[in-house]
DNA sequence: ACACAATTGTTCCGTCGTGAAAGTAACCCG
DNA sequence: CGGGTTACTTTCACGACGGAACAATTGTGT
């Protein structure tokens, strides 16, 4: 049990499919997965010899059978082996412990003194120490960084760590002997909230993130796209309102300009010459300070537009909006669904919109959940055909 | 060879690779389908024995082997049978004959006096025997409808026509005695671009007709994704500029506002007094008149944000812009590509655009691949999960 | 001219994954 | 305790596939 099997294809469906969604039966495996009884009891026995797999202790809760032999659910021994997930920002690391199925089990975070490659491969190393201390060894690490990363181990560039090509997965194998993963920080995250979170089981997904930048992932065919510019950051050009504002970080009246929390709290300074908090101008906005009111509404009409051409065009079964900047659909969540409403065809489906406050702890398990996916089922990225 | 064999999955794959993409031995078939050379002998017998595919004439041509046994190529024996394709319109109807490639090997059209089913089948079968007088009979028919189409054969409504759950395939085939394959008129015009056209073997593909109204398609993972929204048209509701042109047709600065030839006409009407044609007002722009070219350099800038805006949020690898009303793209084509790298990242690669002028005979090609799909390979539509 | 290399296509065989069907297990109910 | 019902297992036969050896057909070098 040191080493997992090698998986077949159909075993290793069979794994995702408990993994994601939870405690199955193994006729209920059977619907799912389109096979025969006979087949599911091959496949599912060397996953439980291998300890991957536990038949559960109840038999199946309700909504099972009335009458006839219960059945018996299989589920993932969540706590079988631990994770790590990093999230590297421009002045802090934060990372946690996960289970199989991503539940956090510790969490940590440390300033980040400088930006040396070497430096920043130690500090992970030290903090990897430091979560798992006293506990059996992790299986792998996830590492998440803002900028454009290559063969999920080599940071091809990145702005705000002013790195170029620098091979953070091996110098952080060196130093802690576990596999690494290296991905795109948004990557991470839309990848685990496609497996674990709001777009679990769905074939179509969208995930927009705002906060210091705004990020955006589309999941197609129950896999993530991948894009070409997630380099720099999204939608510094991706202009809503050409008469919008203008601010320090994207075009004039771009989402950027319109939406992260720099340029909303850069507007609010810029017009009564306060230095207010984005919390602070969210509460102004809602009891009715004039500028923080307007400052806020004009976000909310920008994210509305910006929702509505996503649904418009990609055509997802649900979008995901997630990062700290969400805090806005409390405060102004009718106008943002309003607006969505204005842009969309009046006979279409309403948009399913979901919203999740997200830290920078919850930007470190989505990189974990990259190194479940690789490290243990042996998933690849897709390759992009043509 | 009356009727084609049931094809096994991997019959059905190889039949399809030779279909799309031209003549293949079958080393690189093997190549493309990852598969042994040895199956592909087993594959490829039946296929050959029951006359779908032949050993081409001459051995493999340029960019072959220098030594070596020379290639054998296969192609499909594209006239072996024939397919109708019909487009129905407000007051028109239009037919192809095509071959299993799709070439148009004849083409007919009839105006519509009513537009009561029982007519209307009528004359889609009178037309049928039309197209095939003193040829063999065609394998299935495909039509194509502006309106919602269910379980390809109920034309669920349609405005244009004053429809309501009127089953049209089964109708049709009463009078011809054929197989039937119903569906949207844009869906069928992306699927003929997914197999044969600027779509061919790409993974991500988007479609943008540009006519009476406007079309939008889209191909993830080599399908085409089932939107809901094809009922009453598309783009009544992208609002590209919230001060742009208000027309009988969209709200306020909406696609259709700007973009569609009735729009575009009623712009130019309600600015000058005088009711110009489309080309007219095209080369009225070209020539510098000043109301032409405002409104059509207005389409034009829509245009641009618009292929942004699908560029960016569904990240296809390739745009078509196909239609009666892609002309403006000679016109002001500059004018639509500036505006589209303006609302793209600088960074970002740029976006493979492609302008097909199509007729309604185009739009009747479309329906026929449809019926190539479904009744020579098997294909039914994509199920949408979740 | 001849052997040899290179490449395509075919034949043969062992392996593996699968579904069908029959059989076993476990539960409820009367 | 036996019948009904559902979950799971075992067995078996079939079919799809890859790998390896083999045949076919050309170019190349001496």
């Amino acid at each position: 049990m040191t080493s997992w099997l090698p998986l077949s294809p159909a075993e290793r469906s069979v794994a995702i499919e408990v993994l994601v969604h939870g405690p199955l039966s193994r006729t209920g495996l059977a619907r799912r997965l389109r096979l025969s009884q006979g087949s599911l009891t091959r496949l599912t026995k060397p996953l439980i010899e291998s300890g991957l797999l536990v038949e559960a202790a109840g038999p199946g809760g309700t909504g099972g059978n009335r009458q006839g032999r219960p059945s018996q659910p299989l589920d993932i021994v969540a706590g079988s082996r631990s994770f790590l997930g990093f999230k590297i920002t421009a002045d802090r690391v934060y990372g946690v412990v996960t289970t199989l199925r991503s539940e956090v089990t510790g969490r940590l975070d440390r300033p980040l003194s400088t930006r040396e490659p070497d430096v920043v491969a130690g500090l992970l190393a030290e903090m990897a120490g430091a979560l798992t201390a006293g506990r059996p060894a992790p299986a792998g690490i996830g590492i998440g960084v803002g900028g454009r990363v290559r063969e999920r181990a080599l940071v091809g560039e990145s702005a705000f760590l002013g790195w170029r090509d620098v091979p953070l997965g091996a110098l952080v194998r060196e130093r802690t002997g576990l596999p690494v993963v290296v991905e795109n920080d948004v990557a991470a995250l839309v990848e685990a909230e496609t497996w674990f979170g709001a777009g679990r089981g769905l074939d179509r997904f969208a995930v927009l993130t705002i906060g210091a930048g705004l990020g955006y992932g589309l999941v197609l065919g129950g896999r993530r796209v991948p894009y070409a510019e997630e380099d720099r950051g999204f939608g510094r050009h991706w202009i809503i309102d050409p008469h919008g504002p203008l601010t320090p970080e994207g075009a004039r009246g771009s989402a950027v300009s319109l939406l992260t929390i720099p340029s909303i709290r850069y507007q609010v300074r810029a017009a009564t010459g306060r230095d207010a908090g984005y919390e602070e101008i969210l509460a102004g906005a809602a009891a009715g300070e004039p500028m923080a009111f307007r400052v806020v509404d004009e976000a909310a009409r920008g994210l509305g537009v910006l929702v509505a051409q996503i649904a418009n065009f990609a055509m997802p079964q649900k979008i995901l909006l997630a990062g700290e900047g969400v805090g806005l659909m409390d405060v102004a969540g009718n106008t943002v669904r309003e607006t969505i409403r204005a842009h969309r065809h009046p006979l279409a489906a309403p948009v399913d919109l979901e919203t999740k406050v997200s830290d920078f702890h919850d930007w470190a398990r989505g990189a974990a959940v990259l190194a479940i996916q690789v490290l243990v089922l042996g998933l690849t990225e897709a390759r992009d055909p043509g």
